[in-house]
DNA sequence: GATGAATGAGCCTTCATTCAT
DNA sequence: TATGAATGAAGGCTCATTCAT
């Protein structure tokens, strides 16, 4: 429904930014937006359909490219030598995460919209996105390394999800939190060698 | 731990329960509150103060009862030699965590209403009351293990904050799913095992 | 929902009757009620529940009252023995018709209000009142004096109902044409001679 | 009579029709419409002036030419002598009153529009129309038959118009309740029947 | 302490209409 | 002539909160 006017900033798509940010989603109102941008509140629907399609309009097209990169990277990866996927998650190559992190910084406005201004229903649903994403290709990388976990009971399907959640959960801190980049960086790498090793630990034990 | 049942007793708090529960606080009208109870508004008013006033007169006790049962477990905890806590901590016991489940069974209206329902700052009001519990007692369990994993940079102040806000997000996921008591317990024992590991190897290994 | 304040004009509602008289049940603005009465909006809600509500509360008093008095009168009426009956509708009586008419003047805004400003939908299920009483009663009627025009399909069920809602329409032309209370008399004496004749006709021919 | 649908050619009219017929007048959306029709509301605008320009678009046409269509039939029947105009009148000759009920299912629609879905004026307008004529020929026909009932008070301008109109509401209770064409061709014979008995009762009886 | 009517700002949304393109 | 985005007023209605009773 938004129809981007494609070389010129969008007067009414700032405004809204901003009082999404300042409000959070229910609590923004669609008349002191209007006002903002010295237009009229019947703008908003002409451009954006309701309420949901201006927040969406400020949220969707980095959600989606995010998404399309993630994809991507996950696809190339699915493909390498089961040898080599251990070795590239368990040698904390540090380049997807940071790439990850560098994201959220250039688009820092839409992931503080996301995590903090966000209906609860978009927010999850975005999160719902990439979880599903990280569980499929972690199926996808036992198979192609013949990790039993799943069929030994150290991974249930529920734990899976649970994690993949809770890393990305863990991620969004750092929105939640509004780190510094430099602060994000060492979190992150924290963050990320405490997943790495609870998840070689999981997927090398034997069963309890 | 005591099973007393805040407000049981009074029909406006049971009523304001259903509501909250069934349409979250913002969406929760006082009107339709005092109505189902056979009530005016103003009775609200003059008994808590005000919407946020009634929420917390559902909540509050349970929560504090926890929290005290938690410090005081943590007190305990920490009074121990530091060999009899390390290997406590890593040897997987689970009745904290049992214990901390069934509670959280016992009192399951109570953290739906802040797990699901809650204002946001409310859920983040009582997940800071847990996390930092929880990081303090961190710091004074290092300090007893002679662990110096603040100074060699294996652990900052705020990795500690994440991990432990990681690990209560993690457990109130057994609300937010609405798991059975059964699931929940073989999911909390696969994510107590995560932690506990991600933990010894965090502690134990050298700065990377 | 009408909480009637018994004694005292409420000025609520005579600004509603004033604006709806004005601008018809769709037009007329809540808003400007509320304004012109020195009040809120929000009265009008905890007063009269709504918009209907509160163009009920200008209306249905007097309409249940003269629902009860038509029924009370057809009552009376069909209790007597038919040859008295079948005298008293064709010697053009006119103090039942009479009675009417002043009833209208007596309550001229009620019924301004349902039959030019009403929403259809109401005025259609008062007229609708009226008829269903006059067919029921039409029946009866026919009952008492033993005729078989219902029989001899001289008079059908539809064609019952038509007339008693011509009828009625054509009562209501009074107040649709804003007659003054003298044309009135003179042109109901008329209309009813009209009616007496036709069902006179109706009821003593042969069918066709 | 031509059978000419008006605007059956145009899709605009066409949804504007399907539009009117289902919401009414009022409750109709010039966008709606233009989205239907695969153009702009602008588009109404240059063509049809306004909202109301777009509904008489579709409901003239036929009003003319049903009206030219019964002045032509008027004016033939005044010319004819009065003798003879007696005769026709009161000999019930269903011819005039059947093709009128064929002419409202041959412009079913229009009808449907006019009664059921247009706003109160434009009904009323056309009505009154039908209604001016038809007492405009009452006077000839009373002209043409030496008939005094306007002198002698049994029949006044009031009445006249009063029983014309209600004679065109009865015929539209066909439109009003949906009737089939065969329910109508039985209604219409019975109320014809009582409006020539009474009219012919109001004509040759003493003044009362 | 309880009441519940009143408050009045605020909500999202829709509308017929206009006008620059 | 057609477009369709913009207008801007208005819509009914709900809300948490207040306060005179």
């Amino acid at each position: 429904m938004a129809k981007r006017v494609e070389g010129r900033s969008d007067k009414l798509l700032e405004c809204a930014r901003e009082e999404f940010l300042e409000m959070g989603f229910q609590e923004a109102s669609l008349r002191v937006i209007a006002a903002k941008a010295d237009t009229s509140t019947g703008a908003i629907y002409t451009r954006f359909g309701d309420k949901d399609g201006l927040f969406h309009a400020l949220v969707d097209e980095s959600m989606d490219e995010l998404i399309l990169w993630i994809e991507k990277g996950q696809q190339e990866f699915s493909l390498k030598p089961g040898e080599e996927q251990k070795e590239d998650v368990f040698s904390y190559k540090p380049e997807v995460w940071e790439q990850l992190v560098e994201y959220i910084y250039e688009h820092w406005d839409v992931f503080r919209l996301l995590v903090r201004c966000a209906d609860i229903n978009c927010y999850e649903m975005m999160l719902n996105r990439l979880v599903d994403i990280e569980v499929e290709y972690t199926y996808k990388f036992l198979k192609s390394t013949d990790n039993d976990a799943l069929y030994n009971g150290n991974l249930t399907p529920m734990l899976s999800h649970m994690l993949s959640n809770a890393y990305y959960s863990g991620l969004f801190e750092v929105v939640r939190h509004e780190m510094t980049k430099e602060e994000a960086f060492v979190y992150v790498r924290q963050l990320r060698r405490f997943f790495v090793r609870g998840w070689a630990d999981l997927l090398e034990s034997r069963p309890e």
